[in-house]
DNA sequence: TCTGGGGTCCTAGGACCC
DNA sequence: TCTGGGGTCCTAGGACCC
């Protein structure tokens, strides 16, 4: 039996790279993007840009600030999408165990592939030529015993990077990485490590694994337990499949107003429940999110014992939800989500109205088809009323 | 630093059932 | 009558990732 073996494919700076790409006159220069707006945040920047302090996340201001002369544009995500599909491709056909995790990262199970390709390191490097060459963007690949191991390594060294962890060397990678850099362990469980003053991964492992269950929770800590270690957790395991979908708005200035506030209900209603016909996708769950303008964030959601079928259904709900909880005063961030997801084009049982229901729904269907083929067919009337208002895109 | 938008998973309490 | 235990679903919030 051969050991196993995990690639893990990050695309560098992908958004930007992009961007240069189709854009020689941008190449070494700092590039944000993002939108400029007083309340955006930086999406991706170019590793000019990160030299000024400049990373993804980072307040759009504070960005600008760091950097007054980048450039800054807004993100194209048709084109990153395709970009990524070019990508995405080529990895695909390289070996078999594809798992794309996200636009610009997947991993490859490279197990047993020794007869192919003897050298992991080797097939890293012919794997990174063959994405520059054909697509013109670079990656950074890591290859470890286990998908955990490889994400970190691609990690460990970019832009255009390949990393190598040998096998049964996985504890002293991770040693290496350092306990801020762990994967999945963020912000606040660092503050929480500090308190109980565990400063390095050598300090987590001298924790048995019921005091570290004790400290931070039977999920969590059995989640340090095997990653100081350098064991998987069991990252990206199976197909995933989609459990919720979501959209929001931040808006500047706040939102004021019923007709400013139903007007955008009622849009997001309409995409997110769009998204789900177009993916053969039911909903139980209809949600709404608040954020006011001191920042502070609320959420409801409610389970209708009638189902969900049109965007009128969710619209309806939403709105009720809303004003159940809504306080007043100006909103920062409107949300509307729908959860509980499954596969499926009919009602979930037989009901009163359910035929007239289906029929609305078929409706919505036939218009999301007609948008795939190119027609911008939006139901609500109010949409021109959009514009009035200023999202902040 | 004054904090986007799209997701996933976890926790904890309450309702409800057997 | 002051009071069990397990299972499941729902809700709200929070951590984390890209």
């Amino acid at each position: 039996m051969s050991n196993p073996v995990f690639f893990h494919i990050d695309l560098d700076a992908f958004f930007a790279s992009v961007e240069v790409l189709d854009h020689p006159e941008y190449k070494g220069k700092p590039l944000i993007i993002g939108h400029p707006g007083p309340r955006s945040v930086a999406s991706t920047c170019s590793y000019e840009a990160r030299r000024y302090g400049v990373h993804s996340a980072m307040p759009m201001v504070t960005a600008l600030k760091l950097c007054p002369n980048a450039i800054c544009i807004p993100g194209r995500m048709d084109r990153y999408s395709e970009k990524s599909k070019e990508v995405m491709d080529i990895v695909k056909n390289f070996a078999p165990g594809f798992i794309q995790a996200s636009i610009d990262e997947a991993y490859l199970d490279m197990t047993g592939m020794e007869r192919i390709y003897p050298k992991a390191n080797e097939a890293g490097h012919l794997l990174k030529r063959m994405i520059k060459e054909t697509t013109g963007l670079t990656v950074s690949i890591g290859i470890g015993s286990s998908r955990f191991i490889a994400k970190m390594a691609s990690d460990y060294r970019k832009p255009d990077g390949l990393t190598m962890v040998p096998y049964g060397k996985e504890t002293d990678f991770v040693d290496a990485v350092g306990i801020k850099k762990l994967w999945g362990v963020g912000k606040a469980m660092q503050e929480e490590l500090k308190k109980r003053r565990i400063f390095t991964t050598q300090d987590l492992r001298s924790f048995s694994e019921s005091n570290l269950e004790r400290l931070f929770g039977n999920s969590a800590g059995h989640y340090l337990y095997l990653v100081s270690r350098g064991i998987d957790p069991g990252i990206y395991q199976g197909e995933s499949k989609t459990r919720s979908v979501s959209t929001e708005n931040t808006f500047y200035p706040d939102l004021f107003g019923q007709e400013a506030i139903e007007t955008f209900l009622l849009e997001m209603s309409q995409e997110v429940m769009f998204r789900c016909l177009s993916d053969g996708l039911m909903a139980r769950t209809v949600g709404v999110k608040i954020r006011y303008n001191d920042f502070s964030t609320t959420s409801i959601q409610i389970t209708p014992d009638e189902g969900i079928y049109t965007s009128h259904d969710v619209y309806k709900l939403a709105k009720e939800i809303f004003y159940k909880r809504y306080h007043g005063g100006g909103i920062r961030l409107l949300g509307v989500g729908l959860y509980s997801l499954y596969k499926g084009d009919h009602a979930q049982q037989l009901e009163l109205f359910v035929e007239d229901k289906e029929r609305l729904r078929r409706l919505e269907k036939a218009i999301v088809e007609m948008n795939k083929k190119g027609a911008d067919i939006k139901k609500a009337a109010t949409l021109k009323k959009r514009n009035q208002f200023n999202v902040q895109e």
